[in-house]
DNA sequence: GTAGGGTGTGAAACGCGTTCCAGGTCAACT
DNA sequence: AGTTGACCTGGAACGCGTTTCACACCCTAC
């Protein structure tokens, strides 16, 4: 494989000036241009990005850290991230998690080493401690409402997303109101609890554990959510699911055993996906596509920012 | 920043030797070691992995090539090539092509000019000619029946899998029978319409161009399929629908219409994802997720192989 | 006429880890 | 005593593109 000193050799000319042609750069006579690339053209060379990587000191790499790539939410933000992406050259590294720390790790090692120039998380596990730690080696982004100072964010207030569509069916009659949730930790689940806890003891609803649903990622857990609220006493007569592939498992399930949609069970969905759309169900509007535009592009200004994403209440037939 | 060499003088050894610790090679003295391992404790030196990857010629990245990253379909698959690639060590560079051909040749480029070390193309766009002039480069493998030298493939036999549920639909008394598809172009699609023309000229059943409905890939695509039928004089009464998604899409739009299943039109999925199963679908199990583990093993592994995954036709309740 | 600016070019340093090769030491074996 | 081999170490070449600096030429402007 020839490289840029044989071109030079080949088109009698130096290095710096076959680096100057390869690169577009300007004063480079049109003879010596036209020697050089004919030297390309019979060489069949092409660059070694390595080189250009540790010279330049860059990759036009950025990696992405998410738990589940298959989860639409993720994927939907993955696509946003993509769109935004190639316009600006960028390729992405995509790291999967499970939600186990130590890939979340090697996701930073990657910053650290130079793999990567700028690091996506779209959802965290590790400690904003060891986040910080490496903020010096690259711009890291963070999807979560997050103050630290270290990182830019870009994140719906879920707090107040939730209180909103809490209250929403305290108005609409309901009083035994539970949620499913992806996960129970995490930044967002615990301002999305934050928001339940409060509302609870606002409207003196008390609180019941039961009623917090949690591993609901997929259009199939709908499914164990029906048979979990069968088994309670006194199971909620509405359900917020922070995910709408979720509650349409969920009227699915209900339609199939006759449970009726809104009578005995509302629900509000999150995310405003298609699937909502089409099968009617109340949801609150996220954007997450352009959640995913506006990560790249604080990961790839690198100037510290935060962005609030604005949700909205779509209200549809099944509350 | 420090570098190989400024540890090497900071603890009085040569970089050689430097460079052996940091790859665990034997033959280091024990107290050489713990002085290099001193100075990167204080020196805080981390490799910059592509001067490693320069010197290396490889980088322990490979390339993904999927037309959307958010289908399950793919994403399944990438999360199959993620499990293998945890295991040995590499990261995906996901590129995402919507199609198109110029995206691919990026990835073709990436490999060409060393960024990835192979390149696993999950659906192709581009021309076999180009493909087998990259192919020198590095490891390609395909998600298709082809039996072109230059490649590895994993691949179902797409022909026969559709000729066998088009043979299910016609036992159990159809004979106007239409499928659903993503794109009608491919090499996988090209197999289906093989096996569709074959069918319905052995049992005489008239080719019907309408019965073939292209753009499904989606959940919500399934109501527009539900419309187009609705349009026709003279509906089929069967549908293979080659994503469980847009089957249960269908599926969906049908209840909320009433229209009965499958007394009124009968559907075959495909993939045999958890949705099928929770909405008690008929559908061709395609291992999904092992065929991404074999693609990635396949690139690891780099000689020339042909694995073909065996499906299965699940029957359920939509038939 | 000379200073200054634009144009064009090459040498050399820089980014940095890996690996081959030569050479040295010391114990074990013939 | 001499050879063999395991163990240890360092020098230097290698992978390769980018970029800075110095320099040279030519033309315009004062």
């Amino acid at each position: 494989m020839a490289n840029i000193r044989d071109l030079a050799r080949m088109a009698g000319v130096s290095v710096s000036t076959v680096s100057r042609v390869l690169n577009n750069h300007p004063y480079v006579s049109e003879e010596k241009r036209t020697a050089v690339l004919q030297a390309i053209e019979k060489s069949s060379y092409h660059k070694n990005i390595n080189a250009v990587n540790l010279s330049r000191g860059k990759t036009m790499l950025m990696g992405v850290v998410v738990p589940y790539s298959d989860h639409p939410y993720f994927s939907l933000m993955i696509k946003g991230i993509a769109k935004l992406a190639l316009d600006h050259n960028y390729k992405l590294v995509l790291i999967q998690t499970d939600y186990r720390e130590d890939r979340e790790l090697e996701a930073l090692e990657m910053l650290r080493e130079k793999q990567i120039d700028s690091l996506i998380i779209c959802s965290r596990t590790c400690s904003m401690d060891i986040v910080r730690e490496y903020a010096g080696y690259g711009h890291i982004v963070l999807c979560e409402n997050n103050n630290d100072e270290a990182v830019s964010v870009t994140y719906v207030n879920h707090y107040r997303a939730f209180y909103r569509a809490l209250t929403y069916l305290y108005q609409n009659g309901h009083v035994k109101i539970g949620y499913c949730i992806g996960r129970k930790t995490g930044v967002n689940s615990l301002q999305r609890q934050a928001a339940y806890r409060d509302f609870v003891s606002k409207y003196n609803l008390g609180f019941n554990e039961d009623y917090i649903i949690g591993d609901c990622l997929y259009f199939e857990d709908g499914e164990k959510v029906v048979n979990k609220l069968r088994e309670m006493a006194s199971p909620p007569t509405a359900l917020l699911v922070t995910s709408d592939q979720v509650a349409a498992g969920i009227v699915t399930c209900c339609q199939k055993l006759d449970i009726a949609i809104p009578g005995e069970l509302a629900i509000i969905g999150f995310d405003n996906q298609p699937i909502a759309k089409m099968m009617d169900i109340t949801t609150v509007k996220i954007p997450i596509e352009e959640m995913g535009s506006n990560l790249f592009l604080q990961a790839f200004n690198g100037d510290k920012s935060r962005k609030e994403m604005q949700v909205r209440l779509i209200e549809r037939g099944t509350v």
